[in-house]
DNA sequence: GCATATATTTAAGCACACTTAATAAAAAAG
DNA sequence: CTTTTTTATTAAGTGTGCTTAAATATATGC
C-alpha cells in the first residue's frame, strides 16, 4: 500500500471540491433570480453593509462610478433598491436593499444554506463536533483583513 | 455570558468564508488572465475531462451549441484549444487543452493552491491534523454525483 | 468667495455572451 | 436508399457590462 496523501494536500482538496459545490449552487440560484452576477453582488454587498454610496461599490468591485451608477440604476428600477439622499453630504446617494431585495437576499441565503445543512445532518455527531472546530480554526486564521486596496 | 453558537452554524460560516475568500481570488486571477469567466471555464472543464466535443460543452455551460462553438472558436484562435476531427464520428470535434492552455490551466491552480497553502502554513500541527480529518469527513459525504442534468 | 476636488449621472460606443434561424455534413433509423 | 437525427458552424440581432468623456451638483481648501 502506497502512502496516504500529506494533511496539506488532503485539507487542499477538501477546500476546492467545498468551494467548487458552494459555486456552482450560487451560479444556478442567481440564474434563476433573474439578475446577472454583477448585479447580485451589489444586493449581497448591500446586505453585508446595509447602506453606502455609489463608489464604495465601484470601489469594490473595482469597476468605474459609471459602470457602477447604471447597474444601481437597473436595480432601482428593478424595485430591489432604494436611493435617497444623503443629508449628511448631498452628493452622495444612499443606497440600500428594498423589502424587495432583503426578501431575494434572504432566499438567496438560504439556498446556500439548504445545502450546507444537508451535508451537515449528514455527519455524526462526533463528526459534526470535529469538522465545526476545523472550521473554526481555519476561520480564525482566515485573513487578517486582504482588502487589497 | 451567552452560549456559543450551535455546530452547525460554525460550519456554515466557515463554508462561507472559505468559499467567498477562494472565489474572490479566482476572480482576481481570471482577470489577469485577459480571458472571460465562460472562456475560463471550458478550459477548466477541459483540464478535468482532458477531451470533449462542443455539445458536452454546451451541455454542461447549459448554452446553446452555437454559443459553445463560438466560445471556443475563439479559444482556439488564442491558441490555448485544440480542435481536430474525430475519427470515429467526423461529426463531432475533439477539443482539448494546447500546451498553452494547459499552462494557464496550471498557473490558475497554482494560484489557487497559494493562499491554501499559507493558511495551511499558519495552522499548528495538531490543527492541520483535525481540519485535515474534518476534510476528510467533508469530502466523503459530499454528493453521491448531484450532475443537475 | 473662488478654485478645486468629490459624488453621481448621462451619452456614445465597444466587446462579449447569448439567442434563433439557416446551413452543411455525417451518422442512425426505417 | 431515403428520411431523420445529431454535431457543429455561421449569420444576424439582442442585452449586458464596461469604458471614456462630458455634465451637474455639492463640498472643501485657501
Amino acid at each position: 500500500m502506497k502512502h496516504a496523501p500529506p494533511l496539506a494536500e488532503t485539507i487542499r482538496q477538501g477546500i476546492d471540491q467545498i468551494t467548487h459545490r458552494a459555486f456552482r449552487e450560487h451560479l444556478r440560484f442567481v440564474k434563476t433570480s433573474g439578475l446577472t452576477m454583477p448585479q447580485f453582488n451589489i444586493l449581497m454587498q448591500l446586505h453585508y453593509q446595509h447602506e453606502c454610496g455609489v463608489s464604495e461599490i465601484s470601489a469594490r468591485m473595482d469597476i468605474t462610478n459609471a459602470a457602477a451608477s447604471q447597474l444601481v440604476e437597473k436595480l432601482v428600477q428593478a424595485g430591489l433598491l432604494e436611493r435617497t439622499e444623503d443629508p449628511h453630504d448631498r452628493r452622495v446617494k444612499q443606497l440600500r436593499l428594498s423589502d424587495n431585495g432583503k426578501q431575494l437576499v434572504e432566499a438567496a441565503i438560504a439556498a446556500r444554506h439548504q445545502w450546507m445543512d444537508e451535508l451537515i445532518a449528514s455527519l455524526q455527531p462526533n463528526e459534526r463536533e470535529t469538522v465545526a472546530q476545523a472550521m473554526h480554526i481555519l476561520v480564525s486564521h482566515l485573513p487578517p483583513i486582504a482588502d487589497s486596496r
